[in-house]
DNA sequence: ACCATTATTTAACTTTTGGTCAATAGGTCA
DNA sequence: TGACCTATTGACCAAAAGTTAAATAATGGT
């Protein structure tokens, strides 16, 4: 009887997230339920971080919380391949092909990188973990710096140098490097206010707005650039 | 015997932050002890969240954790009390009148008013506890912005287009308030660097470079205004 | 249709943790 | 010194939360 009424109350054809209405099946194969928990899990920690109570965490799957333990060998197991799918499924290679691209102007790459940086880094998943990895250990922060402090910033200084014609052999000064961190550091908190303090800041109504905001930070950026070093 | 090795082991001579070696008294009186519980709670919250266990609290204190409800009737109520320090002890209604200021030029404000922010504002404690809300429930988060989007923000348009010599009397355009937010966010992220990831960026030899990296921002920001806003 | 496999659940254990309360003991004042 | 006040503690509780192990029931192959 009881577990009847548990097996309607709380299936998956209930809460599947309002429109896709598959029939909840009983019974689902080891890598597709391993990917569902794990999709679930990413959301569910970047909302109410890894404190978050494992118990919840599978309510919303319709699924007891032992059945993790039966694809995951413990929470922080779980957490990690949360850190690790987060982390390495959202840096794209690309952006260092683009930035290398011999046939756009400084402008255009930089214009071109932010606005598509913004838009698969800067998600609710992604900033929100990242955080709340920096504020216990730093381990996923620390690797996604890294990336950015060797695969990134000396690109983006690259061609900083060469918008404004000055050569590009040197090793990026403290200076020029902080004031990339500027530009950089007024970017990201587009995605803090957005994801963490949970401002609107310009509404769904005026999707190139963003690209506008980005334009005239990177016009900005390149122009004092010239002006200061100069 | 459990009871003496333990009032040694744990006692405050030992734990008192390694310097001011007080005589351990045995019992403080109440609005003194209440203070230094307080003290003692932001440190902590602000290193670990407001999941942070109590006995781990109180056990910095050399106190057991029922000490607590001696002072504060809950945790909640510990926790509030820690916002609300936090948060009203840091801004400086000063920064209103520096603002205000007629004798100074718009460059001097900025870069005045941001220099006393980040010194004030950009601190350990604040940064952490205001991200840690923000990351729950946004209340004291909310309210932080309500007084930048209040007190500040109107003010450093009105010095923006006093540099750029145009008219200050309409309402501050969306525009014009990115692209400020771009200055400010580059900045607020400095702080996040320095106490949320854990990067050093400038070390303590050079106390000036803060203000050299504020300056070029600044200057930036005021001169980027002029050529976007013409 | 039956059996082996294994996804899933149920029940139970353990530790953690916020909170209560009566007992203890440091300090002060007469 | 003795008595009162109250800061502080120790024992205890109940709910929360991670983890385990055995029982159950889909599913797929023969």
């Amino acid at each position: 009887m009881r577990l009847i009424e548990d097996s309607f109350s709380s299936s998956d054809s209930a809460e599947n997230s309002a429109g896709t209405m598959t029939p909840a099946k009983r019974r689902m194969n080891t890598v597709e339920r391993k990917r569902q928990i794990l999709d679930r899990a990413i959301q569910f920690f970047a909302k109410h971080g890894m404190d978050g109570q494992l118990r919840n965490l599978t309510k919303e799957l319709g699924v007891t919380h032992t059945l993790l333990y039966h694809y995951f060998p413990t929470k922080d197991a779980l957490i990690q391949e949360v850190y690790k799918e987060v982390f390495e499924s959202r840096w794209k290679p690309e952006w260092e092909v683009l930035l290398d691209d011999e046939r756009l102007t400084p402008e255009e790459k930089f214009n071109a990188f932010y606005l598509d940086y913004t838009n698969t880094v800067l998600t609710y998943d992604f900033v929100r973990i990242l955080i709340f990895s920096g504020l216990s250990d730093h381990s996923i922060s620390d690797r996604f710096f890294e990336l950015l402090r060797v695969r990134l910033l000396p690109r983006l200084i690259r061609e900083t140098r060469k918008y404004c014609k000055r050569s590009t052999t040197s090793k990026p000064t403290q200076r020029e490097l902080e004031f990339l961190m500027g530009l950089h550091g007024g970017i990201f908190y587009i995605g803090m206010r957005r994801w963490i303090y949970g401002q609107a800041i310009y509404a769904v109504e005026s999707p190139n707005t963003e690209q506008e905001i980005i334009r005239d930070r990177v016009q900005s950026y390149l122009q004092s650039a010239n002006s200061l070093f100069a």
